[in-house]
RNA sequence: GGAGAGUUGGCAGAGUGGUCGAAUGCGGUGGUCUUGAAAACCAUUGAUCCUUCGCGGGAUCCAAGGGUUCGAAUCCCUUACUCUCCGCCA
């Protein structure tokens, strides 16, 4: 959410940059500032109705205790009208409020001046491309055929059990799995973020406070009878930590880490790009958050972006990194890069990491503050990315490193796998 | 699931109808003292909105929402959450 100053101060910019995402803000816009000059009257004939029935009900106080019975009776008919009057004043108030709340809402984060046109992920920037990619043998196989020929990954018992979407990891499978996990936790441990095991489970105002509602509410699992929605990414317990928090400067930069399971419904993208692990209707992810100074956060995201870089290189696996277009950004962020790692078999590009700098937009929704070198509150900045997430990095090692004698683990994993080889 | 107790400022904790945005303590900040620090002492210390160039002024907030009243942290109702005991259980 925008905050209504901002949105006063930079009409025209705003619906400039918001064109960039394919946003006609001109109307909006207009109807936000006539709201918010609506609320700022009212609110004053308000202010001052009450100031004058709270000065009233002072005086009655007085009048009693010096027995002036009949002044009192006088003051008391005086107030009652008054609080008629700032009943209607508060009615009129509150329905202005939730008038200007509900366009607040509809408005999309501004994008960076960095981000460039587009309409789809075809129009994505490539900033560069990094690692070889492999030449495999002539009888090469799709990681979901590796898997049930290694016996590691097994998506029938999944959709027996659960459903489609739900695989089950088995042996090597499950291992790998878990040095992975580790492996990407250690990495952030390593670069000073504190670990955290979030609740998997989060009520709306949470979902609310980083933008999954009211926007992405179908994407979420939602489970009626508590009124509480599985998270689509730890990103939204972690960075509900601070909701409604005051941050000290000295406070910054917070650097989170998380691993947690994702659940996603994924509704309406059924395909063919959702083979094997391709896309999952629950996963696995070590996530990334950070809470950043206003003026540090577009530093720190190309921190992030270097640090994710790091661990595919660490894998030996071949990624390229993407700044995304207006039409690809999400409705929250303000610069996204994604990572994408080529899946040989497959010959795919395929998205395992996501990092974004929301700047105030998420902090704003959330009421996450600072108090700066002057005492004044100012809202922080919000930054994610995954660091990384699963399956995918499982199709492309799988893919990327079969050999005629079995998958090969890269380096730097065998001492969490504790085995070198799968087969 | 059953029964009971509770929710007050960064924290602890007073406050049961009238000058209470809220005692007190701790913590934070600034200062005095000190070579420096600690201790002690002094001062200061919530958020949001409106208004003002500024000084300042006004409004709202004691879990949330509603009600009673001229006036509510205080009384009533609803909801959420927390804790304790019992039951169930990893």
């Amino acid at each position: 959410m925008l905050q209504i100053n901002y949105i006063r101060d930079n009409k025209a910019t705003i619906v400039k940059l918001l064109a960039i995402k394919n946003f006609d803000a001109s109307i909006i816009i207009d109807e936000i500032i006539n709201l918010d000059d609506r609320r700022k009257s009212t609110q004053k004939e308000l202010d001052d109705s009450l100031a004058k029935s709270n000065k009233l009900a002072k005086e009655i106080g007085g009048f009693y205790k010096t027995g002036q019975r009949d002044k009192a009776e006088d003051a008391k008919a005086q107030s009652s009208e008054l609080k008629f009057i700032a009943k209607e004043l508060e009615q009129k108030l509150d329905t202005i409020v939730t008038g200007l709340n509900d366009k607040l809402i509809e408005l999309p984060n501004v994008p960076h001046e960095s981000v460039p046109r587009g309409n789809s992920d075809e129009d994505n920037e490539l900033l560069y491309e990094e690692g070889t990619i492999p030449k495999l043998y002539k009888d090469a196989i799709p990681h979901w055929e590796l898997a049930s020929r290694y016996g590691i990954i097994d998506f029938d018992l999944g959709s027996k059990v659960t459903g489609a979407g739900f695989p089950f990891y088995k042996g090597k499978g499950a291992r790998l799995q878990r040095a992975l996990i580790n492996f990407f936790l250690d990495e952030a441990l390593d670069q000073g973020y504190l670990e955290y095991q979030p609740p998997l489970l989060i009520n709306s105002d949470s979902g609310y406070g980083t933008g999954q509602l009211p926007d992405k509410e179908g994407q979420m699992y939602y489970i009626g009878e508590d009124n509480l929605y599985l998270i689509p990414t730890a990103e939204v317990p972690i960075t509900n930590i601070y909701r409604n928090v005051i941050l000290k400067e000295s406070d910054f930069p917070i650097k989170n880490v998380a691993y947690s399971n994702c659940f996603r419904r994924e509704a309406g993208s059924y395909g063919k790009d959702v083979r094997g692990l391709n896309r999952l209707h629950q996963f696995d992810k070590v996530e990334i958050v950070q809470i950043q100074h206003p003026n540090k956060s577009y530093e720190t995201l190309e921190l992030m972006k270097e640090q994710i870089a790091s661990l595919l290189r660490k894998l030996e696996l071949p990624f390229r990194v993407v700044r995304l277009c207006g039409g690809d950004l999400s409705f929250t962020s303000a610069l996204t890069y994604d990572f994408e790692v080529y899946s040989a078999a497959q010959k795919m590009w395929l998205e395992v990491s996501s990092v974004s700098n929301f700047e105030n937009f998420q902090a704003n929704r959330m009421k996450l503050r600072f108090k700066d070198k002057n005492g004044k509150s100012k809202l922080a900045h919000t930054l994610n990315g995954s660091a990384l997430a699963l399956p995918r990095i499982v199709a492309a090692l799988l893919e990327n490193n079969q050999t005629q004698e079995g998958i090969v683990i890269p380096e730097a994993l065998r001492s969490y796998t504790k085995f070198d080889l799968i087969n």
